[in-house]
DNA sequence: TTGTAGTTTCAAAATAAATTGAAAGTTTAT
DNA sequence: ATAAACTTTCAATTTATTTTGAAACTACAA
Protein backbone atom coordinates (compact mmCIF):
# COMPACT_ATOMS: atom_id res chain seq x y z
CA UNK A 1 0.00 0.00 0.00
CA UNK A 2 1.46 3.39 -0.93
CA UNK A 3 1.43 6.19 1.29
CA UNK A 4 -1.21 7.84 -0.53
CA UNK A 5 -3.61 4.90 -0.52
CA UNK A 6 -2.85 4.93 2.97
CA UNK A 7 -4.04 8.20 3.53
CA UNK A 8 -6.99 7.89 1.26
CA UNK A 9 -8.08 4.85 3.46
CA UNK A 10 -7.77 6.40 7.03
CA UNK A 11 -9.74 9.82 5.62
CA UNK A 12 -12.52 7.23 4.01
CA UNK A 13 -12.16 4.75 7.16
CA UNK A 14 -12.78 7.43 9.62
CA UNK A 15 -16.29 9.32 7.68
CA UNK A 16 -17.54 6.03 7.66
CA UNK A 17 -16.55 5.41 11.25
CA UNK A 18 -17.66 8.25 12.60
CA UNK A 19 -21.41 7.59 11.25
CA UNK A 20 -22.30 5.16 13.60
CA UNK A 21 -21.00 7.29 16.72
CA UNK A 22 -23.27 10.99 16.35
CA UNK A 23 -21.06 12.30 13.59
CA UNK A 24 -21.44 13.57 10.25
CA UNK A 25 -19.54 12.37 7.38
CA UNK A 26 -17.54 15.67 6.63
CA UNK A 27 -17.15 16.59 9.82
CA UNK A 28 -14.93 13.49 10.58
CA UNK A 29 -13.38 13.65 7.09
CA UNK A 30 -12.19 17.37 7.76
CA UNK A 31 -10.69 16.10 10.73
CA UNK A 32 -9.37 13.23 9.49
CA UNK A 33 -7.55 15.37 6.91
CA UNK A 34 -6.30 17.72 9.37
CA UNK A 35 -4.79 15.49 11.63
CA UNK A 36 -2.68 14.21 8.71
CA UNK A 37 -1.19 17.21 7.16
CA UNK A 38 1.81 18.70 8.95
CA UNK A 39 1.05 21.81 7.31
CA UNK A 40 -2.25 23.97 8.48
CA UNK A 41 -4.83 24.13 5.60
CA UNK A 42 -7.11 26.62 4.10
CA UNK A 43 -10.74 26.23 4.01
CA UNK A 44 -9.82 26.02 -0.09
CA UNK A 45 -7.55 23.36 0.57
CA UNK A 46 -9.85 20.95 2.68
CA UNK A 47 -13.06 21.40 0.19
CA UNK A 48 -10.69 20.36 -2.59
CA UNK A 49 -9.28 17.74 -0.95
CA UNK A 50 -12.27 16.41 -0.14
CA UNK A 51 -14.57 17.62 -2.91
CA UNK A 52 -17.25 19.40 -0.51
CA UNK A 53 -19.04 23.08 -0.74
CA UNK A 54 -17.70 25.76 0.60
CA UNK A 55 -20.90 25.95 2.82
CA UNK A 56 -20.43 22.53 4.24
CA UNK A 57 -16.50 23.27 4.95
CA UNK A 58 -17.28 26.37 6.69
CA UNK A 59 -20.20 24.69 8.95
CA UNK A 60 -18.05 21.54 10.00
CA UNK A 61 -14.71 23.18 10.40
CA UNK A 62 -16.93 25.42 12.91
CA UNK A 63 -18.16 22.28 14.77
CA UNK A 64 -14.79 21.11 14.98
CA UNK A 65 -13.57 24.60 16.63
CA UNK A 66 -16.46 24.25 18.89
CA UNK A 67 -15.47 20.64 19.64
CA UNK A 68 -11.98 21.93 20.54
CA UNK A 69 -10.29 19.68 17.95
CA UNK A 70 -9.07 22.18 15.85
CA UNK A 71 -7.48 25.81 15.99
CA UNK A 72 -7.62 28.52 14.00
CA UNK A 73 -4.05 29.65 12.66
CA UNK A 74 -3.56 33.25 10.94
CA UNK A 75 -0.07 33.42 8.81
CA UNK A 76 1.60 36.69 8.84
CA UNK A 77 0.40 38.41 5.58
CA UNK A 78 -1.97 36.11 4.69
CA UNK A 79 -5.69 37.39 4.66
CA UNK A 80 -7.53 33.97 4.64
CA UNK A 81 -7.46 31.93 7.51
CA UNK A 82 -6.04 28.61 8.09
CA UNK A 83 -6.84 25.52 10.14
CA UNK A 84 -4.76 22.58 12.48
CA UNK A 85 -5.55 20.25 14.38
CA UNK A 86 -4.67 19.42 17.78
CA UNK A 87 -2.15 16.50 17.65
CA UNK A 88 -1.81 15.46 20.64
CA UNK A 89 -4.08 12.47 20.67
CA UNK A 90 -4.70 11.70 24.39
CA UNK A 91 -5.68 15.37 24.46
CA UNK A 92 -8.36 14.74 21.70
CA UNK A 93 -9.78 11.93 23.24
CA UNK A 94 -9.82 14.15 26.59
CA UNK A 95 -12.19 16.69 24.50
CA UNK A 96 -14.83 13.99 23.09
CA UNK A 97 -14.88 12.53 26.09
CA UNK A 98 -15.49 16.11 27.98
CA UNK A 99 -18.05 17.09 24.85
CA UNK A 100 -19.63 13.40 25.12
CA UNK A 101 -20.05 13.65 28.59
CA UNK A 102 -21.46 16.87 28.62
CA UNK A 103 -24.10 16.25 25.93
CA UNK A 104 -25.28 12.95 26.60
CA UNK A 105 -24.69 11.46 30.61
CA UNK A 106 -25.35 14.89 32.37
CA UNK A 107 -29.11 15.42 30.50
CA UNK A 108 -29.20 11.52 31.53
CA UNK A 109 -28.12 11.84 35.18
CA UNK A 110 -30.88 15.00 35.67
CA UNK A 111 -33.66 12.93 34.08
CA UNK A 112 -33.14 9.72 35.98
CA UNK A 113 -32.73 11.77 39.60
CA UNK A 114 -36.09 13.51 38.90
CA UNK A 115 -37.66 9.79 37.71
CA UNK A 116 -36.20 8.49 41.02
CA UNK A 117 -38.08 10.55 43.22
CA UNK A 118 -41.86 9.40 42.42
CA UNK A 119 -43.63 7.50 44.94
CA UNK A 120 -43.60 3.28 45.25
CA UNK A 121 -46.98 1.89 45.79
CA UNK A 122 -48.00 -0.36 42.64
CA UNK A 123 -46.12 -2.85 41.49
CA UNK A 124 -45.39 -1.35 38.52
CA UNK A 125 -44.05 1.82 40.01
CA UNK A 126 -41.64 -0.86 42.62
CA UNK A 127 -40.39 -1.87 38.87
CA UNK A 128 -39.58 1.02 37.67
CA UNK A 129 -38.25 2.61 41.14
CA UNK A 130 -35.97 -0.45 40.81
CA UNK A 131 -34.68 0.34 36.73
CA UNK A 132 -34.18 4.00 37.63
CA UNK A 133 -31.54 2.91 40.64
CA UNK A 134 -29.67 0.42 38.75
CA UNK A 135 -29.94 2.52 35.34
CA UNK A 136 -28.33 5.50 37.83
CA UNK A 137 -25.69 3.17 39.38
CA UNK A 138 -24.52 2.36 35.24
CA UNK A 139 -24.39 6.10 34.26
CA UNK A 140 -22.52 6.63 37.43
CA UNK A 141 -20.16 4.08 36.63
CA UNK A 142 -20.03 5.81 32.87
CA UNK A 143 -19.56 9.52 34.53
CA UNK A 144 -17.20 8.09 36.31
CA UNK A 145 -15.08 6.33 33.87
CA UNK A 146 -15.30 9.49 31.33
CA UNK A 147 -13.83 11.29 34.54
CA UNK A 148 -11.36 9.81 34.77
CA UNK A 149 -10.04 9.97 31.36
CA UNK A 150 -10.36 13.66 31.89
CA UNK A 151 -8.64 13.99 34.76
CA UNK A 152 -5.94 11.47 34.37
CA UNK A 153 -4.38 13.77 31.62
CA UNK A 154 -5.19 17.17 33.53
CA UNK A 155 -3.61 15.87 36.15
CA UNK A 156 -0.87 14.66 34.00
CA UNK A 157 -0.42 17.94 32.42
CA UNK A 158 -0.28 19.68 35.55
CA UNK A 159 2.63 17.59 36.65
CA UNK A 160 4.39 18.48 33.26
CA UNK A 161 3.39 22.18 34.05
CA UNK A 162 5.32 21.80 37.67
CA UNK A 163 8.03 20.01 36.76
CA UNK A 164 8.96 22.94 35.06
CA UNK A 165 8.61 25.43 37.94
CA UNK A 166 10.70 22.62 39.84
CA UNK B 1 -44.96 13.98 38.69
CA UNK B 2 -47.30 10.60 38.63
CA UNK B 3 -46.34 7.74 37.78
CA UNK B 4 -48.24 7.55 34.56
CA UNK B 5 -46.17 10.76 33.60
CA UNK B 6 -42.96 9.15 34.92
CA UNK B 7 -43.12 6.43 32.55
CA UNK B 8 -44.06 8.60 29.82
CA UNK B 9 -40.94 11.00 30.68
CA UNK B 10 -38.37 7.48 30.86
CA UNK B 11 -39.62 6.61 27.50
CA UNK B 12 -39.63 9.33 25.96
CA UNK B 13 -36.09 10.87 27.04
CA UNK B 14 -34.75 7.07 26.73
CA UNK B 15 -35.81 7.48 23.24
CA UNK B 16 -34.61 10.92 22.33
CA UNK B 17 -31.44 10.01 24.19
CA UNK B 18 -31.07 6.94 22.11
CA UNK B 19 -31.05 9.03 18.53
CA UNK B 20 -27.61 11.06 19.90
CA UNK B 21 -25.68 7.01 19.92
CA UNK B 22 -26.43 4.93 16.83
CA UNK B 23 -29.44 3.62 18.04
CA UNK B 24 -33.18 4.52 16.66
CA UNK B 25 -35.79 6.10 18.40
CA UNK B 26 -38.31 2.83 17.99
CA UNK B 27 -35.65 0.41 19.28
CA UNK B 28 -34.66 2.66 21.87
CA UNK B 29 -38.64 3.37 23.08
CA UNK B 30 -39.17 -0.35 23.02
CA UNK B 31 -36.34 -1.67 25.04
CA UNK B 32 -37.65 1.26 27.56
CA UNK B 33 -41.13 -0.06 27.62
CA UNK B 34 -39.89 -3.35 28.50
CA UNK B 35 -37.59 -2.52 30.42
CA UNK B 36 -40.37 -0.94 33.36
CA UNK B 37 -42.90 -3.69 32.44
CA UNK B 38 -43.07 -6.28 35.50
CA UNK B 39 -44.97 -8.45 33.02
CA UNK B 40 -44.27 -9.87 29.16
CA UNK B 41 -45.70 -8.07 26.65
CA UNK B 42 -46.30 -9.20 23.20
CA UNK B 43 -46.37 -7.64 19.73
CA UNK B 44 -49.62 -6.01 19.91
CA UNK B 45 -49.16 -4.48 23.76
CA UNK B 46 -46.37 -2.55 22.56
CA UNK B 47 -47.73 -1.80 19.15
CA UNK B 48 -50.31 0.22 21.02
CA UNK B 49 -48.04 1.34 24.38
CA UNK B 50 -46.01 3.00 21.53
CA UNK B 51 -47.95 3.81 18.75
CA UNK B 52 -46.13 1.71 15.96
CA UNK B 53 -46.99 -0.42 13.37
CA UNK B 54 -46.19 -3.66 13.37
CA UNK B 55 -43.02 -3.73 10.96
CA UNK B 56 -41.77 -1.67 13.11
CA UNK B 57 -42.25 -3.64 16.20
CA UNK B 58 -41.45 -6.99 14.48
CA UNK B 59 -38.03 -5.54 13.18
CA UNK B 60 -37.05 -3.89 16.33
CA UNK B 61 -37.61 -6.34 18.74
CA UNK B 62 -35.49 -8.35 16.17
CA UNK B 63 -32.46 -6.10 16.90
CA UNK B 64 -33.29 -6.03 20.44
CA UNK B 65 -33.16 -9.72 20.84
CA UNK B 66 -29.74 -9.56 18.23
CA UNK B 67 -28.06 -7.18 21.15
CA UNK B 68 -29.15 -9.86 23.85
CA UNK B 69 -31.06 -7.10 25.60
CA UNK B 70 -34.48 -8.63 25.86
CA UNK B 71 -35.72 -12.82 25.26
CA UNK B 72 -39.21 -14.02 23.86
CA UNK B 73 -41.46 -15.64 26.36
CA UNK B 74 -43.95 -18.08 25.35
CA UNK B 75 -46.26 -18.33 27.92
CA UNK B 76 -48.55 -21.95 28.19
CA UNK B 77 -51.42 -22.38 26.15
CA UNK B 78 -50.67 -18.57 24.35
CA UNK B 79 -49.73 -19.25 20.62
CA UNK B 80 -48.49 -15.48 20.25
CA UNK B 81 -45.01 -14.66 21.67
CA UNK B 82 -44.39 -12.39 24.60
CA UNK B 83 -41.15 -10.16 25.08
CA UNK B 84 -39.33 -9.75 28.66
CA UNK B 85 -36.71 -7.53 28.69
CA UNK B 86 -33.43 -8.41 30.51
CA UNK B 87 -33.39 -6.79 34.05
CA UNK B 88 -30.09 -7.19 35.45
CA UNK B 89 -28.82 -3.34 34.22
CA UNK B 90 -25.26 -4.73 34.51
CA UNK B 91 -26.05 -7.35 32.07
CA UNK B 92 -27.60 -4.97 29.84
CA UNK B 93 -24.57 -2.76 30.07
CA UNK B 94 -22.59 -5.47 29.90
CA UNK B 95 -24.41 -6.55 25.94
CA UNK B 96 -24.28 -3.27 24.74
CA UNK B 97 -20.52 -2.81 26.13
CA UNK B 98 -19.97 -6.03 24.02
CA UNK B 99 -22.01 -5.40 20.72
CA UNK B 100 -20.28 -1.87 20.50
CA UNK B 101 -16.88 -3.46 20.91
CA UNK B 102 -17.63 -5.93 18.04
CA UNK B 103 -18.80 -2.84 15.85
CA UNK B 104 -16.97 -0.16 16.44
CA UNK B 105 -13.40 -0.82 18.05
CA UNK B 106 -12.50 -3.95 15.88
CA UNK B 107 -12.92 -3.47 12.96
CA UNK B 108 -10.68 0.54 14.09
CA UNK B 109 -7.96 -1.53 15.23
CA UNK B 110 -7.94 -3.97 12.04
CA UNK B 111 -7.53 -1.10 9.80
CA UNK B 112 -4.77 1.27 12.17
CA UNK B 113 -2.23 -2.03 12.76
CA UNK B 114 -2.59 -2.25 8.44
CA UNK B 115 -1.95 1.74 8.14
CA UNK B 116 0.81 1.32 10.71
CA UNK B 117 2.86 -0.35 7.92
CA UNK B 118 3.66 1.79 5.89
CA UNK B 119 6.85 3.49 5.43
CA UNK B 120 8.15 6.57 6.78
CA UNK B 121 9.63 8.59 4.25
CA UNK B 122 8.54 11.91 3.85
CA UNK B 123 7.43 14.66 6.27
CA UNK B 124 4.31 13.92 5.10
CA UNK B 125 4.28 10.03 6.05
CA UNK B 126 5.88 10.53 9.29
CA UNK B 127 3.19 12.99 10.04
CA UNK B 128 0.84 10.14 9.62
CA UNK B 129 3.02 7.28 11.24
CA UNK B 130 2.67 9.45 14.27
CA UNK B 131 -0.87 10.04 14.16
CA UNK B 132 -1.41 6.32 13.37
CA UNK B 133 0.51 5.44 16.29
CA UNK B 134 -1.38 7.96 18.96
CA UNK B 135 -4.75 6.41 17.85
CA UNK B 136 -4.05 2.82 18.36
CA UNK B 137 -2.36 4.15 21.68
CA UNK B 138 -5.98 5.46 22.41
CA UNK B 139 -7.91 2.87 20.86
CA UNK B 140 -6.49 -0.01 22.91
CA UNK B 141 -7.35 2.11 25.80
CA UNK B 142 -11.05 2.15 24.78
CA UNK B 143 -10.84 -1.00 24.35
CA UNK B 144 -9.27 -2.38 27.25
CA UNK B 145 -11.87 -0.07 29.39
CA UNK B 146 -14.73 -1.61 27.95
CA UNK B 147 -13.00 -5.45 28.33
CA UNK B 148 -13.05 -4.76 31.59
CA UNK B 149 -16.27 -4.14 32.08
CA UNK B 150 -17.27 -7.14 30.25
CA UNK B 151 -14.68 -9.57 31.81
CA UNK B 152 -15.43 -8.08 35.73
CA UNK B 153 -18.77 -8.55 35.27
CA UNK B 154 -18.29 -12.11 33.57
CA UNK B 155 -16.04 -13.06 36.56
CA UNK B 156 -18.46 -12.00 39.40
CA UNK B 157 -21.17 -14.32 37.16
CA UNK B 158 -18.29 -17.11 37.34
CA UNK B 159 -17.65 -16.12 40.84
CA UNK B 160 -21.57 -16.61 41.77
CA UNK B 161 -21.19 -20.02 39.99
CA UNK B 162 -18.83 -21.70 41.98
CA UNK B 163 -20.14 -20.27 44.85
CA UNK B 164 -23.22 -23.47 44.18
CA UNK B 165 -20.31 -25.72 43.81
CA UNK B 166 -18.69 -25.37 47.08
C1' DT C 1 -16.14 55.45 -0.25
C1' DT C 2 -15.62 51.43 -3.47
C1' DG C 3 -13.74 47.14 -4.61
C1' DT C 4 -11.83 42.79 -3.49
C1' DA C 5 -10.84 38.55 -0.86
C1' DG C 6 -12.53 36.13 2.16
C1' DT C 7 -16.23 33.90 5.56
C1' DT C 8 -20.85 32.81 7.18
C1' DT C 9 -25.66 31.90 6.74
C1' DC C 10 -29.66 29.52 5.38
C1' DA C 11 -33.47 28.05 2.19
C1' DA C 12 -33.71 24.58 -1.07
C1' DA C 13 -32.10 20.10 -2.93
C1' DA C 14 -30.09 15.73 -2.26
C1' DT C 15 -29.26 11.86 0.50
C1' DA C 16 -29.90 8.70 4.15
C1' DA C 17 -32.63 6.46 7.67
C1' DA C 18 -36.84 5.04 9.77
C1' DT C 19 -41.52 3.63 9.31
C1' DT C 20 -45.59 1.84 7.30
C1' DG C 21 -48.76 -1.63 5.72
C1' DA C 22 -50.09 -5.17 3.11
C1' DA C 23 -48.62 -9.51 1.09
C1' DA C 24 -46.11 -13.65 1.97
C1' DG C 25 -44.66 -16.84 5.26
C1' DT C 26 -45.23 -19.92 9.58
C1' DT C 27 -47.19 -22.53 12.95
C1' DT C 28 -50.84 -24.72 15.33
C1' DA C 29 -55.66 -26.39 15.81
C1' DT C 30 -59.48 -28.69 13.69
C1' DA D 1 -56.00 -30.49 3.95
C1' DT D 2 -57.89 -25.88 5.45
C1' DA D 3 -58.37 -22.24 8.22
C1' DA D 4 -57.13 -19.15 11.81
C1' DA D 5 -53.70 -16.71 14.46
C1' DC D 6 -49.79 -14.82 14.40
C1' DT D 7 -44.95 -13.19 12.52
C1' DT D 8 -41.78 -11.61 9.05
C1' DT D 9 -40.45 -9.25 4.98
C1' DC D 10 -39.78 -5.52 1.93
C1' DA D 11 -41.14 -1.92 -1.61
C1' DA D 12 -43.07 2.41 -1.07
C1' DT D 13 -43.59 6.38 1.76
C1' DT D 14 -42.44 9.49 5.27
C1' DT D 15 -39.27 11.82 8.12
C1' DA D 16 -34.75 13.47 9.43
C1' DT D 17 -30.16 14.75 8.27
C1' DT D 18 -26.65 16.43 5.37
C1' DT D 19 -25.03 19.11 1.66
C1' DT D 20 -25.14 22.66 -1.68
C1' DG D 21 -24.67 27.23 -3.59
C1' DA D 22 -25.62 31.73 -3.92
C1' DA D 23 -26.67 35.88 -1.30
C1' DA D 24 -25.40 38.43 2.74
C1' DC D 25 -21.97 39.69 5.53
C1' DT D 26 -17.09 41.26 7.18
C1' DA D 27 -12.63 43.07 7.07
C1' DC D 28 -9.14 45.11 4.74
C1' DA D 29 -6.76 47.95 0.94
C1' DA D 30 -6.61 51.45 -2.46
Amino acid sequence: MTFEEAKDKFIHTWGTLATQWGINRSMAQLHAVLLISPEAMSTEDVMEQLQISRGNASMNLRDLMDWGLIYKQLKPGERREFFIAEKDIWKVARQVAKERRRREITPVVEVLDELKAIPTDTPESIEFQRVMAGLSNVVSFADNTLNAVIKAEENWLMGQFLKVFR
